[in-house]
DNA sequence: GTAGGAGTAAACACAG
DNA sequence: CCTGTGTTTACTCCTA
């Protein structure tokens, strides 16, 4: 609840805004979160008061109190399963609350307040990764501090309670003793359960030598998932009757923690585990004497920290030193359900970057092997990647802590034993990636036709993650339109189509509802049918070509880094021309299908052959010499002649009556089967 | 530096 | 009156 009232004032913040606006917007969150976070983060992570408070409350309240915090770390661990874990396949389910909750933390997770848009495209993907994983790094030190927090705060009750428990019945104080080893027990399993969905999902890579500090207290890599029903089964799942716990565990703390430190690691290996035992013998195994900042190698500096400012996800509060800002950090970033909810959204949005930098990868690669090149670099696309979001896949993808973490800084993969890997987003081929702004430079709009090769290619990714499709309304409302058979639709009906199509327009909607009606008005080639049914929108292609001749977007100096970055002197002149012009999308794309390519230059007879047929004339056009255009277009094509084919054709027919023969791309066999209205807003 | 495309926000009108 | 639909204007950002 409080992630969407969070997302809300953060959404009000158009993407589109990146200045005034996401600042202004990031305030307002920030504000909205503080103030929750004043409000709430007292009750959720007021952990420390409550142990601090020990005197004032009574042993009942207390063990209250505490299993509350418990339940709530459930809950949110659930909630976790339920949303972070599934796979983007699975996606629909949870996408309202993804759709809802992803922004936000993509928002949150630049410091310079950059929108995710623009993240994933100002950043190359090393860097995107690296921040990626430092974000993660941090909200997992959260997390693990918040933990220690409580064991602490459940030992101190103990001996609290132990001290009390002198002048109290013996009974009395072994029930109490037994619910507070509950309680402790409950947050050994939640923590290492927490954990280990962050491991399952990539998060942590639980490498013996890179754990730090708090890291080490938790299950080591010998923790699989398989384990999980083990942990529950053996002991004590908070769902199971307490007399099962009160069983299992019994008195003797110390077996109890021995049980969950051989679950933490193997019993051989024992690790340096720091298995302490306080005197009342309360196991200590997880609350390794507050190294939290052993992450902090650097004194005077913290991840988290910079610029004087907390770089939290939305929190721009200024600090005036370390010291203030730590103790900032603990008070208002605690593990409430927002910050939780930070954290786990920031799963998502690694699991589908991640998904997208193996897709992109899988690409590259498949375009290299076609031309013959072999990756100067070796590293990262080298690195075959499942590309399937299946936990095993994610958790090998797995963020190396030590990598990003250690001294705070960003660690861009230098060796090819790097454990990340840079890769690019499938659906968001470089165009998207580069293009600047978060909504801005579409490439579509030069390729409208490859829109619909993009939308094909990488439909279900759209469909399923948080991503701004790189293509501008005015082509996805024409393509919404085109895929149609009649070739029109109503404003809802459009409506549908960007929601069904794409999982970031769930979100938002008013606004780029607003972006969608604003377009159909402003733009000329989008003509208001009155129909049986109402009004329609129908597109006139000709107005549509005839638009400004489309201009060499796709950032050419970053689709030129990029270039650069991979074997670039493999790359001859003329498919450098073409990697620059196109930007990408065409490359690997199934089809130029452009309304200008071969086929459609010669049926389309648009009165703008000449003029700037979107796709192909601009390509020829905006870029030096190189390709002619009927080159690139034939060389393009040659391959992908059979789709092109296909969806050349829909511009064809300019306004005219559908052609519902031909209007069959691949999408639409796809969509039609989709229930219009499953719109989320 | 400027022009134009694009996205966003907002105001307004109108119809159901 | 509310909501959805359309239109329009203003502003900002970005690229050529």
């Amino acid at each position: 609840m409080m992630v969407e009232s969070a997302s809300e004032t953060i959404r009000s913040a158009p993407a589109g805004q990146n200045g005034v606006g996401s600042i202004s917007g990031q305030a307002d969150g920030g504000g909205g979160a503080g103030a929750a976070g004043a409000g709430g983060g007292g009750a959720g992570r007021d952990p420390a008061a409550g142990a601090d408070s020990n005197g004032e409350m009574s042993p009942a309240e207390l063990l209250h109190f505490q299993q509350q915090q418990a339940l709530q770390v459930a809950r949110q661990l659930l909630l976790q399963q339920a949303s972070g874990l599934s796979s983007p396949g699975n996606n629909d389910s949870k996408q309202s609350a993804s759709a809802v909750q992803v922004p936000v933390s993509v928002a949150m997770m630049s410091p310079q307040m950059l929108t995710p848009q623009q993240m994933q495209q100002i950043l190359s993907p090393p860097q995107l990764q690296a921040l990626l994983q430092q974000q993660q790094a941090l909200m997992l030190q959260q997390l693990q501090e918040y933990y220690k927090k409580q064991q602490e705060q459940l030992h101190l009750q103990l001996l609290t309670q132990q001290q009390a428990g002198k002048q109290q019945p013996k009974e009395a104080l072994g029930n109490k003793q037994l619910a507070f080893q509950q309680q402790l027990l409950q947050m050994q399993q939640l923590q290492q359960q927490h954990l280990l969905n962050l491991q399952r999902q990539g998060l942590v890579s639980l490498q013996p030598s890179q754990a730090s500090g708090p890291l080490q207290t938790l299950p080591q890599a010998a923790v699989c998932p398989t384990d999980l029903p083990q942990l529950w089964k053996g002991e004590g799942a908070p769902g199971q009757p307490a007399e099962d716990s009160v069983k299992q565990e019994g008195l003797d703390l110390t077996g109890s923690a021995t049980t969950a430190t051989s679950f933490a690691a193997p019993p051989k290996v024992s690790p340096p585990l720091s298995h302490h035992t306080l005197p009342n013998g309360q196991p200590t195994v997880l609350t390794p004497r507050r190294d939290s900042s052993s992450h902090e190698e650097t004194p005077g500096s913290h991840p988290l920290y910079g610029h004087g400012e907390c770089k939290w996800p939305g929190c721009e509060t200024l600090c005036e030193d370390l010291g203030q800002f730590i103790k900032h950090l603990n008070t208002e970033h605690a593990l409430d359900d927002r910050s939780t909810a930070q954290c786990r959204v920031q799963m998502q949005v690694v699991q589908q970057l991640e998904i997208q930098l193996a897709k992109e990868s899988e690409r590259l690669q498949a375009m290299m092997a076609h031309l013959h090149m072999r990756p100067s670099e070796p590293k990262p696309f080298s690195q075959p990647l499942n590309p399937v979001p299946g936990s095993s896949s994610f958790s090998k993808v797995t963020v190396s802590a030590a990598d990003s973490f250690p001294d705070g800084l960003v660690h861009p993969p230098t060796s090819a034993a790097a454990p990340v890997t840079p890769l690019r987003p499938p659906g968001l081929s470089s165009a998207s990636l580069h293009s600047g702004g978060p909504a801005r430079r579409r490439s579509s709009d030069k390729f409208c036709s490859p829109i619909s090769s993009e939308l094909a290619q990488n439909h279900e990714f759209y469909k399923n993650a948080d991503v701004r499709p790189p293509f501008t309304y005015a082509s996805l409302i024409r393509q919404a339109i085109l895929e149609t058979p009649d070739r029109q639709l109503t404003l809802n009906e459009i409506y549908n189509w960007f929601t069904r199509m794409f999982a970031y327009f769930r979100r938002n909607t008013a606004t780029w509802k607003n972006a969608v009606r604003h377009n159909l008005s402003l733009h000329k080639c989008f003509v208001r049918v009155e129909n049986v049914k109402g009004a329609v929108w129908t597109v006139d292609e000709r107005e549509y070509q005839k638009r400004r001749p489309p201009k060499m977007t796709g950032s050419p100096t970053l689709v030129k880094n990029m270039i650069s970055g991979l074997s670039y002197g493999a790359l001859n002149a003329s498919y450098q021309a073409a990697l620059a012009e196109s930007s990408f999308p065409l490359l690997n794309s199934p089809g130029m299908l452009n309304p200008g390519s071969a086929s459609s230059l010669l049926p389309l007879s648009h009165d703008e052959v000449g003029a700037p047929v979107e796709p192909l004339p601009s390509n020829g056009s905006s870029s030096p010499p190189r390709l002619s255009p009927s080159q690139y277009s034939h060389q393009v094509q040659v391959k992908e002649e059979p789709a092109e084919a296909e969806e050349d054709r829909r511009p064809g027919p300019p306004l005219g009556p559908p052609n519902p023969s031909t209007a069959g791309p691949p999408e639409d066999r796809d969509l039609e089967e989709e229930l219009p209205g499953e719109e989320l807003s």
